[in-house]
DNA sequence: CTCCCTGCAAATCCTTTGCATACAG
DNA sequence: CTGTATGCAAAGGATTTGCAGGGAG
C-alpha cells in the first residue's frame, strides 16, 4: 500500500485517500471511466469523495502523466490508465469504450508518423496525437431479441 | 443568390435566411468556427438571428453532410465546410484551427486505413475517423516581443 | 506550521428544449 | 394550408470555482 505514496510523490503529488482510491481502481480494471461513474463506483466501494474531488484529480492525474484523456466523446471525458499509444473505438448507440490494438496497421504507430511530418512541416510543436474513431459496436448492431 | 436555394433543396433543407447567411459564410472564409463565433460575425454583418438558431442549423447542416464538426478540441465544437478527408492541428494557446494536408503522409489516408482495419477485424460498424492533433503553434510558441 | 487537498454549493460554459409566432413550399 | 424554422428564455449536463476546514509533509 505504500506503493501508491511513493507512485505519487514521484509525480510530484501528495498523498490523499481519494488519490489512492482512484489509482487502486485503475490499477484493478484497466478500463475507460467517465468522472461521473468513476465518483459513483467509488462510493458505491464505501469511499467518502465528492465529485468535484473526482474531476480535480482526475485534472491532476492527467498532469502528472499517470493517466490519459480521450477526448471528444459525446460531452463528457473519458479517462484510460492505459498510456501506451492506441486508439480508441466509441458506440454511438450504448457508450461503450474499447481499445483498437495498434496491430491492426501492421505495427507501425501511424498517427505518430502523421505528428512527426506535421511537426516538421509547420513550425508546430504537437502532443501525441489521440484517434478515437465512432461507430456502433456488434450488440447494438443486432436487431433486438 | 439562387444557388442557395437549390443546394438546400437537393439535401432535403428549406431555404431560410439564418441558412443562407452560415452558407455563405462558409462560403466566403473556409474556417473552422465555432457556433459562438459564427453567431457573433454574423450578427456583425447586420443578420438578426439567435444563438440557438446557429446550433440547429450547424446540426442540421452537419446531418445533410454540408459541413463536418470537429471533435473534441476543448468544450466547444468547431464547424469545417471542407468535406473532405483531413486533418486539424489546435493550439492549446491561442485556439487556433488549422487544417493538416494529408499529403504529408505519402498521399496515404492513414486513417481510413485504421478505419478499414478495425472493422474487419472487430465486428464494429465505424464512422470516418477524425484526428485532431493538440500543440502550440509557432505564434504562440515565441517569447513575447 | 504551511500549503495543498477536500467537500459542499454555487457558478460557468456549451448546447438543447419548449413554446408561440412567422415563413417556405 | 401544413409543416418546419425562428426567437427568446429557460432548462440541462458537464466541469470549474470559491471558500472554510482538515490533513500531509
Amino acid at each position: 500500500m505504500d506503493d501508491v505514496r511513493t507512485l505519487l510523490k514521484h509525480h510530484g503529488l501528495r498523498y490523499s485517500k481519494p488519490r489512492e482510491a482512484i489509482l487502486s481502481y485503475f490499477a484493478e480494471r484497466d478500463s475507460h471511466v467517465s468522472a461521473e461513474s468513476l465518483y459513483l463506483a467509488l462510493r458505491q466501494r464505501g469511499e467518502h469523495l465528492s465529485l468535484s474531488t473526482v474531476y480535480l484529480n482526475l485534472g491532476a492525474l492527467k498532469e502528472a502523466g499517470l493517466i490519459r484523456e480521450l477526448g471528444g466523446i459525446s460531452g463528457e471525458a473519458f479517462y484510460d490508465s492505459n498510456i501506451s499509444p492506441h486508439y480508441h473505438l466509441v458506440c454511438k448507440s450504448c457508450g461503450a469504450v474499447v481499445d483498437l490494438p495498434l496491430e491492426v496497421l501492421d505495427g507501425t504507430v501511424v498517427t505518430q508518423r502523421v505528428k512527426e511530418h506535421a511537426e516538421e512541416h509547420s513550425g508546430w510543436r504537437l502532443e501525441e496525437p489521440k484517434l478515437t474513431i465512432l461507430g456502433v459496436c456488434p450488440d447494438c448492431q443486432a436487431p433486438k431479441a
